[in-house]
DNA sequence: CCGTAATATTGACTGATATCAATAGTTGAT
DNA sequence: ATCAACTATTGATATCAGTCAATATTACGG
């Protein structure tokens, strides 16, 4: 930095009908004129930093977030001072759901690393999905798309050997790096193995041992948070096995 | 029934207005107009006998429903065949948001016992709630808190003990019975020991134990599905105590 | 009323995973 | 470069909860 003078970049025009994640987000389906009225209401704040917050608990509930680039976790903290990560959320993923039913956040949204997000104030956003009916349409399907989800996953985790667990977190982080476009079998995990254990209800000494493991059969090669995977079968294959579950006839 | 001729009560007005979930449900904060514009849409099919469905995977996406009495579990079916019970429906409580973000249902709702619900297509739905504010409003918290509420109980679940995790389960189904105006501490759990463990990730045996158990400690009377808590304290007290967490210190 | 099937309980045994402990690698500040 | 703090890995041991097996209880159809 020699010179105090500031070098403009061309301005870049950060629009809605400009985004790569268009497709995930809210506008899709919207024509030109809708896109238009749904970036004014847009605000894209200043990046995050590393564990940097974008809520805390008890902040009153004024936005939905979206996450552009980086990674955000979500966390509650109980009476007992402790963490319980909820989530880790990628560009494309919306954060901040769990404001909507109290008009508070319940949780910390933090900054996994540098971070952009777009800004979407709730109300404002309710008004105009109220008068454009594929917003509404869309922001329903998002919202409900966020949280079933999790729930899911998080419901088989309660079945699956921590080998499982482990292989399902992995390829959970896959596929949805895979549909922003990024690469389905090599990519950073940008949170800790402490975060993941917490998340997947195991002991960070569990979490690692099965990466060694995945390694030692060389399903992936692991460096750190850089994870490579080598056999995306395997991992998958992995994840199926559910050694708990006998055979839970339905009924006719 | 000595006789072919049926007894017609005075045909009891079946409303939205008239209904004792009125506050727990979307009517919420309506006006009389408002609340008249929404009976219109609604529902009521005839009520559902026990193990009947209300709706299969892939069946195309309709209607939101709301539990009026009775109960309802949802479960997905593996590609192994074994179920996954994904969720309890008590009274007031939402079914079928499982829907909204694909247009088909992903899983099975299957009575527990003999239950009555309302129906609310959800495409009026949307189309009313882009006109009455508050009704937008209310949908949105349904939505939100049906989910963030289940979440949040199977995040915790991932880090409690057996014993722990059937005393949260026994906390919510009693809390949100209470809600809905019925007795916090004797109800009757319409699922069976195997949905419980299903639902918690656990064996039935251990599901077994730990009522047992809480009886033996004198928490709780339990006969069959007839369930008593006597301390309630005691059964939170058990409910929080997570014993696999360390100090995930939080940074500042 | 009886018999069958579904559901629930209890006991014995075993294995997966948490816990404790020690070490090594990484990051960032001075 | 050095140190401290954080993060990750690895090993040894204990324990919780799953599995298998047997029995008890309830529900239901004939």
């Amino acid at each position: 930095m020699t010179s105090t003078k500031v070098i403009r970049l061309p301005q870049i025009k950060v629009a809605c009908s400009e985004c790569s994640l268009r497709s995930l987000c809210l506008p899709f389906g919207l024509d030109g004129e809708e896109l238009e009225r749904l970036d004014e209401i847009v605000k894209r704040p200043r990046p995050l930093q590393r564990s940097q917050r974008l809520y805390h608990p008890k902040d009153q509930f004024r936005s939905l977030y979206v996450v552009r680039s980086g990674s955000i976790k979500t966390y509650t903290t109980t009476s007992t001072g402790d963490q319980q990560v909820t989530g880790f959320h990628l560009p494309g993923e919306l954060v901040g759901l769990d404001g909507v039913s109290t008009d508070e956040y319940s949780c910390t949204a933090e900054a996994l690393e540098t971070t952009s997000v777009c800004e979407l104030p709730f109300f404002k956003l309710e008004t105009l999905s109220g008068q454009i009916h594929g917003l509404q349409r869309q922001l329903h399907r998002l919202m409900s798309k966020e949280i079933i989800a999790d729930q899911q996953l998080l419901l088989q985790l309660g079945k699956m050997s921590a080998e499982a667990r482990v292989a399902a977190f992995l390829l959970s982080i896959s596929a949805r790096l895979q549909q922003r476009g990024f690469s389905a079998t090599e990519f950073n995990l940008t949170m800790t193995r402490t975060d993941i254990g917490n998340y997947l209800g195991m002991a960070v000494e569990t979490v690692s041992r099965q990466f060694t493991n995945f390694q030692e059969q060389a399903f992936i090669k692991a460096s750190r948070k850089h994870i490579e995977i080598i056999d995306l079968n395997g991992i998958k294959r992995i994840s199926g096995i559910m050694p708990c579950e006998r055979t839970p006839q339905a009924k006719a």
